[in-house]
DNA sequence: AAGAAAGCTTGAACACGTTCAACCCCACGG
DNA sequence: CCGTGGGGTTGAACGTGTTCAAGCTTTCTT
């Protein structure tokens, strides 16, 4: 049987996989070697990049694995009945994220290292979270689809709501006051801070404004 | 004599650092090697050590006699007279800042990497850089300090133009478009916007929402 | 001028992430 | 039941940033 081998093969990626990260929770990111991870899954130390292409790739598997575990709570938070206002919705999305990747906050912060270049794969604006990212703007764009935004700002919201949550999911993975609780006190504000906004872009005094605000949202996404 | 000694060891520190720019210029940051660098200025490979903490210090020393080298334009840009506008004042402060990196765009994206971590030194959020952040938000408040900006908003007002500034720098040093175009027109479009919100504060009817902006600000900076 | 202190320089050595040629093992075709 | 092909595994080797004990040179002290 070829299931058998592939179940070893799996297993061993599994064995490598969680090693690493009870590695990084216990030592951090920087502090845990690649000998060690490999050591301790019991494999010589070329193993563990047959499995994994950098040290990052682990991080970055994590973060695929939180991900798709999440997407239940996202699609439940994002489809909300009509009767929980949009502020709920836009906290609990959030929030939904912050418990999936509470444990490993830690292990995070290594993506944060390259987070600020789309060059570099591992990043959150990167090529290779690019399906994850739409994905999630699916989600915004149904939280927001029966808000009756305007025709012109509408099409950006989903955009610019994933970036105000990956702003706070950065916030907090550098927040270091106890418990995040700053993050939380954040959240809390801005999601009624930004709920507001959207309702307000809805009054036709606010046109001359809104335009601008597209505008700059335009050349940001490089869309001019 | 002592300053026969100093000379020598500032003119070794200085070949080590021109040597070290040009080829980061060149061959990019990432590429040049620390031992390169040391032949290239005819010393060991310790010695480039002796004279920076790290390779990462070098874009450090770059990026201070950079920040040095515009103080007088940044004065200038803060400066100007009551004629000058808030919208041309802003937007002449940031092109200055472009200017004088301009040269060396390619080698100031090696610092953002460690960019969104402020427990690097080498961040522009960090602790290395604190003095030249505070210098900027002094010339920030100048600008600022005859456009009667509400009590409660007005202390505020330089750390959010110092991010805002920082934000089209960092946007700059990622822009792939021709000569930056892209950065170019954000810069105008933005520099806009902000200057007409910082005149809408000052409106009594805006207050409720000024005092809103006003506790996220006081979140985000830990006055909380 | 001799000796000591301070400043500067050296290059080998270390630890790490990563690569790779060689090797092993085992399901499969004959 | 052989042997073969390819997935899986090995560990030495490479290139890198960085460290450091040792040595050298210059300046200061007496």
């Amino acid at each position: 049987m070829t299931s058998n081998k592939m179940a070893r093969s799996e297993e061993t990626r599994r064995r490598i996989y969680e090693v690493a990260l009870a590695a990084f929770r216990e030592k951090g990111f920087e502090e845990t070697t690649m000998r060690a991870i490999a050591a301790g899954a019991g494999v010589a130390t070329g193993a563990a990049y047959y499995y994994y292409e950098s040290k990052e790739a682990i991080v970055m598997a994590f973060y695929a694995e939180a991900w798709a575990s999440m997407q239940e709570g996202l699609g439940a938070a994002a489809e909300a009945g009509k009767k929980t206002p949009l502020e709920a919705r836009l906290t609990r999305y959030v929030e939904v994220k912050l418990e999936a990747f509470a444990p490993n906050r830690g292990v995070l912060r290594a993506l944060l290292r390259n987070g600020a270049d789309p060059a570099s794969p591992v990043s959150p604006f990167g090529r290779e979270t690019a399906p994850m990212r739409e994905a999630d703007m699916v989600w915004l764009a149904k939280m927001v689809a029966d808000q009756g935004l305007p025709k012109d700002l509408g099409p950006h919201v989903p955009a610019v709501l994933w970036l105000y949550q990956m702003g706070i999911v950065m916030f907090w993975l550098i927040d270091e006051s106890a418990g995040q609780e700053r993050t939380r006190e954040l959240l809390r504000v801005s999601a009624k801070a930004v709920t507001l906004l959207l309702q307000l872009s809805k009054l036709p005094l606010t046109r001359p404004i809104r335009r601008t605000a597209v505008e700059l949202i335009e050349i940001v996404r490089g869309v001019a």
